[in-house]
DNA sequence: AAGTCATGTAATACCTAAAGTTACACGACC
DNA sequence: GGTCGTGTAACTTTAGGTATTACATGACTT
């Protein structure tokens, strides 16, 4: 199944938004992530909803992040996009008459949940300055020193 | 999208297998999981290569489960399936230039390999026969006194 | 030996949601 | 008014699990 990509990209595009003043267009954000001005637009509807970035019209229009890295967690962007499933399997039939199945999807159920709940905590603790400390550590030497 | 219901299927199957000796076809399996029979063989294809379960042909042939329930893990049928994709989502570009997007992809990888650490370690430790003690007290009381 | 039952497997079509594409309305600036 | 950019709808593409059909292989029954 290909997986989904737009939480990384939503995050790659935020903080890219946080290195500049001026705002970026669709279709420059559609460069940097290879891919589509409208889908751009569809999926930064959901942050521009949740008043994490502004869209502006026309000429020198575009988008810009509207708060600081340290106040946009993983997890606001997550929920930005509609809390999708995080996992890939399941099961098919949700209210079973056998007991059996029902015991199944119990199991199942409970480890989505508990690893769910462990994944939504660290979404929740991890915020966009975070990922732009490790960026400055990723850095080559030569910019280190700065 | 829809989300892979073999493992589900599977853990439903064997328990069934193991309430009875006589054999079962596919073609009952699948009218126990609302299925097709070649869909059956196809997802038991790897619980007989395991040696978990055993296929024979003809007169009063199918599947037999050839292990006790507490020889087998829900990790022993995850891994007969081929280990597929636990989660939904991920990243687009696994190598990427982009500084920003190396962070990010570190971020995101790092959340799925601590939840699918944690997912992989209870499959692990979690056996049929765990599953089978549930329905037991899943049991209607008329049939608990027994 | 023939017929039936069941697995093994390939080929094909279906389903679903993200992703890609196209088109056009709306609004802002020159 | 023309251009630039967002907002949004409609449609196509894509990928993988699932469903369906078909047929070869092997085992048991008579």
């Amino acid at each position: 199944m290909r997986p989904d990509t737009r939480l990384s990209r939503l995050l790659h595009v935020l903080l890219h938004m946080a290195q500049t003043d001026t705002p970026m267009t669709s279709q420059q954000i559609a460069g940097m992530l290879g891919s589509n001005a409208a889908v751009v637009r569809r999926i930064m509807a959901g942050l521009r909803d949740g008043g994490y970035v502004e869209a502006e019209r026309g000429h020198g229009g575009g988008w810009r992040i509207s708060r600081c890295t340290d106040e946009i967690t993983v997890l606001d962007v997550y929920r930005s996009l509609g809390s999708p499933d995080l996992f890939a399997f399941g099961f098919s039939n949700p209210r079973p008459l056998c007991l059996i199945e029902q015991s199944v999807n119990a199991t199942i159920a409970g480890s989505i949940e508990t690893a769910t709940a462990a994944i939504l905590e660290q979404f929740r603790t991890l915020r966009l300055s975070q990922i732009e400390t490790e960026v400055q550590e990723r850095m080559p030497q030569c910019k280190r020193s700065n």
